[in-house]
DNA sequence: GTTCCTGCAAAAGCTTTGCAGAAGA
DNA sequence: TCTTCTGCAAAGCTTTTGCAGGAAC
């Protein structure tokens, strides 16, 4: 059975790509990780692995993979970037109290609007915030 | 008839924060200026009327505004942050050509999800990218 | 008279850049 | 062999912080 990996792979090769060590650890990393890592958790957490991994190559590696229409960019909160390979269109919520992104099903066909009639629309983003199920239960008990 | 302006006067007032007059300057601008702007863009543009004006006071006075809910943060790009004052919910669309970002109605409700059932949303951002109008009619006649 | 705001300078944090050496095709 | 990738160090940018003086109430 092909594998996320296996997919993303075939799509750098078909790109004309280079599949350096560095690269496929990265993607590797991404599919395993589904939780919209930053570029320092990723670098953090790969440098155990490889520890001549830099940061730069963090970056240009992530940028590579989102021009090859891959990864996608996550800008819910202005300090911090995350990223996330591309399965398939979906809503991201940032709990304020624990700091983690969930995905939830959104119809992005119901967003249409005449209001951009005429434009060219090649990203649509949905970001909420607020408090996550489980942050919510801890509130409650310590009351 | 009260302007938006004398709204957001109200509210500050109503919530104890000072009416100084660099906030009031800044409540102006964001009022007659509903393009998003930068907190580099407000420093700039205010900086010909009263050259005292600091930048950290902008962004304490936007931070302000935002935690008093007078004040919308909008992070549809990685490496600015804009700011738009809050009249009522509505998309934010961003030209890749321009730059110019443009109000668009979204009908927040069809966005529920049961995917985030138990969770407390506070706040629901809709961002699209792409190429607006105006800037797809320029590349037609350059061909 | 208090409290809060302002502005300067410095620091912090994330991301980008330039370039020489290394690795991929 | 040629092209592209990598990593270091430094720089760039936006935003935050600490603190003394000043303004608002």
């Amino acid at each position: 059975m092909e594998t996320y990996y296996d997919i993303l792979v075939d799509e750098l090769k078909n790109k004309n790509l280079r599949l350096s060590a560095h690269r496929l650890k990265i993607l590797q990393y991404l599919c395993e990780n589904l939780n919209h890592p930053t570029a320092d958790q990723i670098y953090v957490h790969l440098q155990k692995d490889v520890p001549t991994l830099s940061k730069t190559t963090i970056y240009n590696t992530l940028h590579v993979l989102h021009e090859a229409g891959l990864v996608r960019v996550i800008n819910i909160e202005d300090n911090e970037t995350r990223y996330d390979i591309i399965i398939e269109s979906h809503g991201h919520f940032k709990c304020e109290k624990c700091g983690s992104i969930f995905n939830f099903k959104v119809d992005f066909n119901v967003l249409e609007t005449k209001d951009l009639a005429g434009f060219k629309v090649k990203d649509k983003d949905v970001y909420f915030k607020g408090v996550c199920k489980k942050c919510l239960l801890n509130i409650e008990s310590e009351n």
